[in-house]
RNA sequence: UGUCCGAUGGUGUAAUGGUAGCACUGCAGAUUUUGGUUCUGCCGGUCAAGGUUCGAACCCUUGUCGGACAACCA
């Protein structure tokens, strides 16, 4: 975990409900005083803020109470699941800033196991194989309201199972012909107790495993025994899982004694405003190109958030910030911003761009004079030092920071007005020049020479001050400005709508006549800056030596904007 | 007309029978060579009705509202 220093301090509250749960264990003494949690993850697809809370959970605790947490791909369903989606989740933990223990571990390491289990269930007379059609068991299943009927191979003769079974494995079926059978109660009020199936035939290629099964178990015989042959005491999952857990504790009883028993705990999942967290939806703007890629910076994967620019720490500082409960919730995505921008104004350096450029001339100052302005990299940080930045007749300003016909409230430049250019002179304008669509071309300024920065004249108040890029000295560069992906706060709340219809068109606007100070030529992707006025930026990976790229990660906070919207 | 879960300011989350607090947001002000940051203040909440109790957000009852469950997905 990197910089401890800036993490916020540990709970000066209450705990929350897992904490009680695991301090009362802890005092119970069960599980022999262990702590053991995991972070089971299916490998088809990219993580996102959602799994991120998550990970922050379990790891968090694991840390907090001074135990482990393992890292299980849940890999049970080969249809869906590939390398990409392994390796991606690794890196993406480990940029979070967590360790595994041990090693990585997958539930397809456990087959074997699992296998021997299930014969041990059938010879107990706690499964059977069912031969039926899928249609007729989920016909007998019944609905939640009425009871479901039992099947006509429920009663078999369990070596009839036991060599049904072995068959199963041995490959002797089509798919979908036979599944193994939990028999446990097809009276259940609760769904998942109807004689849940816990195997199915399916000959698949498995990115581990290869061609070594064509049976593979289901997530509820698969998930619990995974825990239980880990060690894990406390399995903490999403609430969509409540359902699940007597099935988890009813596998476990078939296994399990009472000195070791690992427990479901289930938590709500993390909603964001603005935003889809499913990932067979994020899925789908990735394959319809709605967006480039499962990192793209408008996504809320882990890798979009990367790119972007977010950090691990302000991510952590989120997670902590939005709680764990059990109640639904959506957390407004503003406050993953104040996250973000917490981090960044601490770390990062500020320096100039001008995104829209107008240019200004400073028609008293020397021509082919060139000034080296001392500027602070960063007054959040006395340790970030000072660069020079080249100041000289011709410069850009921002487009926004000038009005012909100004507002008394506007702090800008307009006509005959005075402003500061920051860590420079004090500027005023005489004149203007617009082109035959009205479009301002040209600014024209007196300055006061008395009135550099730290000098005798500078002291003096002017109402705003404005960044500013010598234009002899500017390097260019493409700058992607982002918003929020859908322009509804809630996309999937309209039942009479597909979640695309709230794709917001103004998601990305791309600049690509942006100026910046000569000190950004050496920046690399995944730098971070605060471009003064404006917001966070990063280099983005699209840069070359001769082209650089840079995202807006977020803006900063712009109480004008706001007001004069109004 | 089943089972399970949940309900505290606009949004989250604490208070576990004893002053309803914190964060974000919003509003107002101070500071500021970033309309940033920082600081100060303000607005704003226990789903409802009964019950237990000296005392209830918390315990009990009933109701209301919301969510989950009917893949050979996880």
């Amino acid at each position: 975990m990197s910089d401890p220093e800036n993490e916020k301090s540990r709970k000066n509250s209450g705990l929350n409900f897992i904490e009680s749960i695991i301090e009362e264990d802890l005092f119970n003494n069960k599980n022999q005083g262990r702590v053991h949690l995991r972070f089971p993850p299916e490998p088809n697809g990219y993580l996102h803020i959602g799994h991120a809370k998550s990970i922050c959970l379990n790891f968090g605790l694991a840390k907090t109470y001074d135990g482990l947490c393992n890292l299980r791909f849940d890999d049970t369903n080969p249809e869906k699941e590939e390398v990409e989606y392994v390796d991606s989740i690794m890196e993406d933990i480990s940029w979070l800033g967590f360790e595994w223990h041990d090693k990585p571990y997958y539930a397809s390491d456990y087959f074997e196991q699992l296998y021997d289990w299930a014969v041990q269930l059938i010879k107990n007379g706690k499964a059977y194989v069912d031969e039926q059609a899928q249609e007729k068991i989920s016909e007998q299943r019944g609905v939640p309201t009425r009871p479901g009927t039992e099947s006509p191979f429920r009663n078999r003769p369990p070596e009839e199972s036991l060599g049904l079974f072995a068959r199963m494995r041995d490959g002797e079926f089509e798919n979908g012909t036979m599944v193994l059978r939990a028999k446990v109660d097809m009276a259940s009020p609760n769904m998942h107790m109807r004689d849940p199936i816990m195997y199915r035939i399916l000959h698949q290629h498995h990115h581990r495993t290869a061609d070594k099964w064509c049976i593979y178990p289901m997530y509820d015989w698969a998930h619990g025994q995974s825990d239980f042959i880990e060690g894990i005491t406390h399995s903490v999952c999403t609430l969509e899982f409540e359902l699940h857990r007597p099935l988890y504790d009813w596998f476990l009883d078939q296994l399990a004694d009472e000195r070791y028993r690992p427990q479901q705990i289930e938590f709500a999942r993390l909603n964001l405003s603005y935003t889809v967290m499913s990932k067979r939806k994020l899925l789908e703007l990735v394959r319809e190109a709605y967006v480039n890629g499962w990192d793209d910076p408008r996504m809320p994967t882990i890798s979009g958030l990367r790119r972007r620019g977010y950090t691990p720490l302000s991510i952590r500082n989120f997670a902590d910030r939005i709680g764990v409960a059990k109640r639904n919730n959506v957390i407004d995505v503003g406050l993953l911003e104040f996250s973000v921008r917490e981090h960044l104004n601490q770390i990062a350096p500020r320096v100039f761009a001008v995104l829209d450029p107008v240019k200004v001339i400073i028609t008293n100052f020397p021509e082919g004079e060139v000034e080296q302005m001392e500027l602070v990299n960063n007054p959040e940080d006395p340790d970030a030092g000072s660069r020079r930045v080249p100041f000289s007749r011709e410069i850009y300003i921002e487009r926004d920071d000038f009005m012909e016909d100004p507002p008394k409230k506007f702090f800008r430049m307009g006509p005959g007005r005075e402003v500061r250019l920051k860590g420079a002179y004090i500027v005023k304008c005489e004149d203007f020049e617009k082109d035959e669509n009205g479009r301002l071309t040209e600014i024209h300024c007196s300055y006061d020479p008395t009135s550099k920065s730290g000098g005798t004249g500078a002291s003096r108040k002017v109402k705003g001050t404005l960044h500013w890029v010598s234009v002899q000295h500017a390097i260019d560069a493409e700058v992607r400005l982002y918003d929020r992906l859908f322009s509804d706060e809630d996309p999937n709340g309209h039942n009479d709508k597909d979640f695309k219809d709230f794709i917001n068109p103004e998601s990305l606007k791309t600049l690509t006549n942006c100026k910046l100070e000569p000190s950004l030529k050496s920046a690399v992707p995944e730098d971070k800056f605060q471009f003064q006025r404006l917001g966070y930026f990063c280099v983005d990976k699209d840069s070359t030596p001769t082209q650089l790229v840079i995202n807006r990660t977020v803006p900063l906070r712009d109480p004008w904007a706001k007001k004069s919207k109004r």
